[in-house]
RNA sequence: UCGGCGGUAGCUCAGUGGUAGAGCGAUCGGCUGUUAACCGAUUGGUCGUAGGUUCGAAUCCUACCCGCCGAGCCA
């Protein structure tokens, strides 16, 4: 027998359709019985009235335990109360599968307790909503690349070196005496890619092996990398711009219910989906820190709290640029005729959630890259493939890498990454 | 690694030297429209661990463990 998606029950307003789910909880009275359900595609109540079904089923029914599986079998009914607008009147309720002293129950918990149990927490509503406004940025970004001609292109997780120097680096052991790294970006791999592929993104999973314990690190997170040849600096930043108003809009245009179920004020995303930011020089931006009374020195880099002020002043991302080349990666060219910055950018988010984007125009110039590398001290057999990409038809490119929880954290206002991912790897959390 | 805060019932917490507490949950009973329902009853403890002070320690002291928040670093 066929069942009905919770989330399609509107449509189906006057008939009879079987659910099939797991309860959230039951309320009851003498004559008639409420039971929550969820069947992953959404919420609804059921009513079981006791004139309507015979004893055992009524008794069956109020003693449903939280998160029991049941199929249930009743009449779709439009009812303004019901906040779907529909509610199910119940015919027969059938046990699928007990569930015995469900751990989270209706009640204040705190975070270590339902943490411990992320892999039931999921199932409600908070990290549910979250993990469907995940979901849809996730196709978003493949929607928005492949609209533009970008190749999606997988980088390697095993890397025989750093990218950005070696700390913050997982060391893997291989086989005897063979080590490996995992990978902290795939940048240097996407830009090999986009000389074959002309341009192309990575998504996956990235680690960073530092002991960072605050609401905005993990130790295993995603990264989107887009990369691509010819592309130089002002494209760059407009590419940013575009993706990811592309993405808040697409977020207010198809999880706005979620958004809502969180609390989130879509309006705080208003700015965002419109386009158009603010774009602030490193210079300027230092300008800004001292009116706000952080006096930081020409060269110093950002720390969090310099972050979240210069956010703040905008109701949507800015864009920090030119950067002291000397705080900034190997790899990054230099503005024409001032090598002492870097053509570079940040994405901040406003409200706190800091950096969601780093980009740059990368350096094309052979000898040139060769010398940052000398100057790095950075094993160079191991950057011999990377350095080929400039003996061989060098090109212009740029690309950056969007932090895909530090922005799902700020769409859905999250207070920490780990509530934005299914299972949060930090210094202090492996399992579940 | 450093700094601040914390660890007491299944959960959230109160209890600062003198009988171990509340609310919620769970269980049972009642109630025909509940939204974290309500009313009544029942159920509840290695006070993070180890040692010390004291007639007496959840409470004071020492060490350690664990967690939360932040810094540095970064997305």
């Amino acid at each position: 027998m066929s069942h009905t998606r919770i989330i399609d029950l509107p449509e189906a307003v006057g008939r009879r359709v079987t659910v099939r789910g797991w309860s959230t909880g039951t309320r009851s009275s003498g004559k008639i019985a409420f039971l929550q359900l969820r069947d992953g595609s959404g919420f609804v109540q059921g009513v079981v009235s006791k004139a309507d079904v015979d004893d055992e089923t009524f008794d069956r029914a109020r003693a449903l335990a939280q998160e029991s599986a049941v199929e249930i079998e009743g009449e779709v009914r439009a009812d303004p109360r019901a906040p779907s607008g529909v509610e199910l009147a119940v015919g027969s309720v059938t046990l699928m599968g007990p569930s015995v002293d469900y751990p989270i129950t209706p009640k204040e918990h705190g975070v270590d307790f339902l943490m411990e149990r992320r892999h039931l927490f999921l199932r409600h509503k908070g990290p549910w909503a979250i993990m469907r406004v995940r979901d849809e940025m996730v196709r978003g970004i493949h929607d928005f690349f492949a609209g533009r001609g970008f190749v999606r292109f997988d980088a390697p997780f095993f890397m025989p070196t750093a990218v950005e120097g070696t700390t913050n680096l997982f060391e893997i052991a291989l086989f005897e005496d063979e080590k490996a790294y995992l990978s902290q970006s795939g940048q240097l791999y996407a830009e090999a890619g986009a000389m074959a592929m002309g341009a192309v993104y990575t998504f996956g999973p990235t680690f960073r092996a530092e002991k960072s314990k605050t609401r905005r690190h993990l130790l295993e997170f995603w990264m989107c990398e887009p990369e691509v040849a010819f592309l130089e600096h002002d494209g760059n930043v407009a590419l940013q711009v575009e993706l990811v108003s592309y993405l808040a809009g697409r977020v207010l245009e198809e999880r706005r219910a979620e958004l809502e179920m969180l609390g989130r004020d879509p309006a705080a995303l208003a700015g965002a989906a419109a386009g158009d930011y603010p774009r602030l020089t490193y210079d300027r931006a230092l300008e800004l820190l001292a009116e706000d009374g952080e006096q930081l020195a020409w060269g110093d880099d950002f720390g969090a709290p310099h972050e979240t002020l210069l956010g703040n002043r905008f109701d949507r991302p800015v864009v920090v640029e030119r950067y002291p080349s000397a705080i900034k990666a190997f790899y990054m060219q230099p503005v024409e005729g001032d090598p002492t910055r870097a053509l570079c950018n940040d994405m901040i988010a406003p409200e706190g959630y800091g950096e969601i984007i780093g980009g740059s125009q990368r350096i094309h110039d052979l000898t040139l890259l060769e010398a940052r590398i000398a100057e790095h001290a950075l094993p160079r057999e191991a950057f011999e493939w990377y350095v080929d990409l400039r003996r061989y038809g060098s090109v212009p490119h740029a690309g950056f890498g969007l932090g895909f929880e530090r922005t799902l954290a700020w769409f859905t206002g999250a207070h920490h990454l780990r509530e934005v991912i299914p299972f949060p790897r930090m210094l202090t959390r492996m399992y579940p």
